[in-house]
DNA sequence: GCGCTCTTGTGAATCATTTCACAAGGTAAC
DNA sequence: GTTACCTTGTGAAATGATTCACAAGAGCGC
């Protein structure tokens, strides 16, 4: 299959959430154009994103809320469960652990890792603070698949380099700082500072 | 001035952090391949996103460290103070309020707010969880420049319509949902739940 | 069945971004 | 000053993403 733009899985994404409100609301069928009202996008490319995967569409009437729905979840790789740990116990791991978000779209917190012996021990929202000694083994046996890394800049690649050597081949970065992992390892990374850096570029030149 | 891509404002946000590392450690000058090499790009696309902005080095030798950090800075507007507002300060609002990370870079939290009469009067690492009736006098008095949201997808759209009327004109959403702004106002949106999600499709496409 | 209406799926065209490739300009050694 | 060597800045080419536009189906009323 032809390799799919990041822009697009991100769309697909969105339209699996409306789709979900749809659903709630009790709609059977929708159309590219609803689809696209919703996400800001129109309706063209809507449906240019579906083409990559399939026909999934009725022509003359739209597409079937609850068909897409089970189509885009399998294509998303949603219709499991994920097994993540979170590595660091600050402010942002803490955060992460408690966040609703995941757990709803079939995201499992299963670990949660510091380097602090103060925050060893303490229970984030059921789940134990655990020493980041154990993070290899632990990461064979809770067949953990997706880590998130929630550590100071400096000790980012280390245990991102850990957890690549325990297995795991997705990776959510929250550290600012680039990062490299080997070929076969998905690397993403959140930057907040990045962000706000970007809305700074826009107020500064927003009258042009 | 041409429209820039925000790709390229990213980017010129990751090499500022680079030149800092380098000023830090005493270097003078940097080519554009050095700097590539950091950022995961390559060094033509370094000297096209100068570019946009001027001529700033010198052929046979590269960029001066320091004036090309100075003009980055400029460019971004990062040479100044931009007060910050936290709309919600559930788990991933007290989170945000106490990132260093923001304040390290200019960004400075001026007030927290939250609906729940239970956090009003806490106090997340120096600044009071204010009450949301405030949310408009405050704007004003504070001068806020920017407003980061983070409130239940519910709530999202009246809070980012509250600000707006108020003279923000930056918003930074972690809300999992969309939003709409008016003209002359930037949103971004940051969801974490949607990284996942990519990060899922990513492992069950791994084999092609 | 026929005509009318609606919406998909998709090549072609447009627009945007990245990469290439090289002339021009600058440094440094001798 | 001349030569050898680097590295920038930038048009042109290539690649990638989005939008356009329309033929091909599908439902529905009569």
């Amino acid at each position: 299959m032809k390799r799919i733009a990041e822009s697009t899985v991100r769309r697909l994404s969105a339209y699996l959430r409306f789709l979900e409100e749809f659903e709630a609301h009790g709609h059977q069928t929708i159309s590219s154009g609803e689809l696209a009202a919703q996400g800001g996008t129109t309706s063209a490319q809507v449906r240019k994103d579906l083409s990559f995967f399939g026909s999934f569409g009725k022509r003359g009437l739209g597409y079937s809320v609850s068909a897409l729905s089970t189509s885009l979840r399998e294509i998303l790789g949603l219709g499991r469960q994920w097994n993540v740990v979170i590595v660091g116990a600050g402010k942002i791991g803490a955060a992460l652990a408690q966040y609703n978000g995941f757990r709803d779209r079939g995201f499992k917190v299963v670990a949660v890792y510091d380097f602090d012996p103060a925050r060893v021990g303490r229970t984030l929202d059921g789940v134990v603070v655990r020493d980041q000694k154990e993070l290899e083994s632990d990461i064979a046996k809770l067949k953990a698949h997706i880590a998130l890394i929630a550590v100071p800049a400096e000790a980012a690649q280390q245990l991102v380099d850990r957890v690549v050597r325990a297995g795991v081949k997705a990776i959510l970065n929250f550290a600012p700082t680039p990062l490299t992992v080997p070929a076969g390892v998905t690397l993403r990374s959140v930057n907040m500072a990045l962000e706000l850096e970007i809305l700074s570029y826009a107020l500064v030149n927003s009258d042009d």
